[in-house]
DNA sequence: TGTGGTGCACTGGTCTGACCAGTTGTTTTG
DNA sequence: CAAAACAACTGGTCAGACCAGTGCACCACA
């Protein structure tokens, strides 16, 4: 019997020739700028047919190992592909207030994404936003108060307004709006957490939920989209609390550091 | 448009194929969790052989955007960023639709970003914004209409509104609206070039900065936002003008009833 | 003696058709 | 009725052919 979840699969022919060849050119054995053998003499020394090393190569190629022309060949590429550690990162180290940046501007993007979703989401949508939303507010009702799983009901919540996001039918914004989302949880998901385990702040996410899906479902743009704003502005105002708390925990404790 | 260095070379099969099926994601034929057609199917479709048809979805398959399982078929990726780098953004560039989209959520955040200025920008601000505007108007002024340098005209058009959007202090907003405006450069720099070459179009954009600078400056948060939309917009509505004219609308012969 | 054209031997790019190997639903069989 | 066998898909791999660029050696002409 195999794990649950993990499936045994044999490797697949590309992949190890891809494999093979990454390897070759970390030992130093190709070098960068250097020209590759043929496709021809790859097949005859790895032992695989064209087709199989060809989309090995393409691996390599979209990865931006190597570079190929036709009648030239395929050679090492020069450059390292970039990295993207996202600069935005730093900025939250050293300056909380950009939590407070990010939100407004994630207001901006929620507003608008669920003003569109009320005025293009397809009947598909609809269905799709509404199982989202059946799915977060039953995990809610059924889920003892003290009995909550954090982690999961954040999941839920965050599939939802995904969910109203894709029916804008925008993926610009759809990805930009993720890779905001990302960034926040990333950097203060230990706060977002706090807001599921106050009582009060989550009956208030609870019923903007509720109104929001309405507005959306109902096909009101503009009432969906006051409701988004007020909805992150509301999440914005929590976490000023729950830092204003949480600085004054940190005063008493350094009091009592003082002393030990 | 090309990366700079980059030679033209007539398009390979295996990535057009993928740059269609991308396409046909991104309208929501094929939607996330969905099975693809067979390898089989696919090649009569797009008429292509199966060799470059896998070739194409192998390049599909690094990008993370589809999964396959021998002896099931391919699948559309359910989530959106599994990898560490940004995967969309291969999604986006080569899609011309997706432009427009691109254009509206830039508007938001620029019509946003213009409100800001004009409510929180110091005078320190409307200096800075104000010298980047007359360097602008000067050079316009000054350049006969024929000997317009129409990349130092969109570096000094960027710099403008990069004045603005800092003006709102708002960090994240500035590197968001930052990023995609590399990603629009990046993908349709050649497009947005046509703009400033045409006389009426660039009167146009005169005529636009000179309002939404006069609106920052004199402080009306609600006016430069809808000076900013408009601009966006019409930016926008240009840009479809030139693609019409241009070429091509081979590519709306794939569409949702074929499929289906 | 250059020098420019021409051809050939490479390179990758694409197509075809065959067979292997998993998956799944149906049919047969105990 | 359940389990085994089958059939009909799916993707995975292979071999061989031909097309299309590239670059170099060679040769004829100035």
């Amino acid at each position: 019997m195999l794990p649950p979840g993990e499936r045994i699969v044999t490797a697949r022919t590309p992949d190890t020739v891809a494999a093979q060849l990454e390897q070759l050119i970390l030992d130093g054995v190709f070098r960068p700028g250097q020209l590759l053998p043929s496709e021809r003499r790859l097949c005859d020394r790895l032992d695989v047919s064209r087709s199989s090393l060809r989309e090995g190569l393409r691996i390599l190629r979209s990865k931006g190992i190597i570079e190929t022309r036709q009648g030239r060949g395929s050679v090492v590429a020069q450059l390292v592909p970039p990295r993207d550690d996202n600069p935005l990162m730093h900025l939250f180290r050293d300056h909380p207030r950009t939590l407070y940046d990010l939100l407004e501007v994630r207001a901006l993007l929620e507003g608008e994404s669920a003003r569109l979703a009320a005025s293009r989401g397809t009947p598909t949508d609809r269905v799709l936003i509404t199982r989202r939303y059946d799915e977060m507010a039953d995990y809610v009702a059924k889920a003892g108060a003290d009995s909550i799983d954090v982690e999961r009901l954040a999941r839920l919540d965050h599939a939802f307004h995904l969910a109203i996001c894709q029916a804008s039918h925008n993926p610009v914004l759809v990805h930009t709006l993720q890779s905001l989302t990302d960034l926040l949880l990333s950097s203060v998901f230990a706060s977002v957490k706090h807001l599921y385990h106050r009582p009060r702040s989550r009956e208030m996410l609870n019923r903007q939920h509720a109104r929001l899906h309405r507005a959306v479902i109902e096909g009101k743009p503009e009432l969906a989209r006051r409701v988004a704003l007020e909805h992150l502005s509301s999440i914005g105002e929590s976490l000023r609390e729950i830092d204003a708390e949480d600085r004054r925990l940190e005063r008493s404790a350094m009091r009592l550091e003082e002393w030990e």
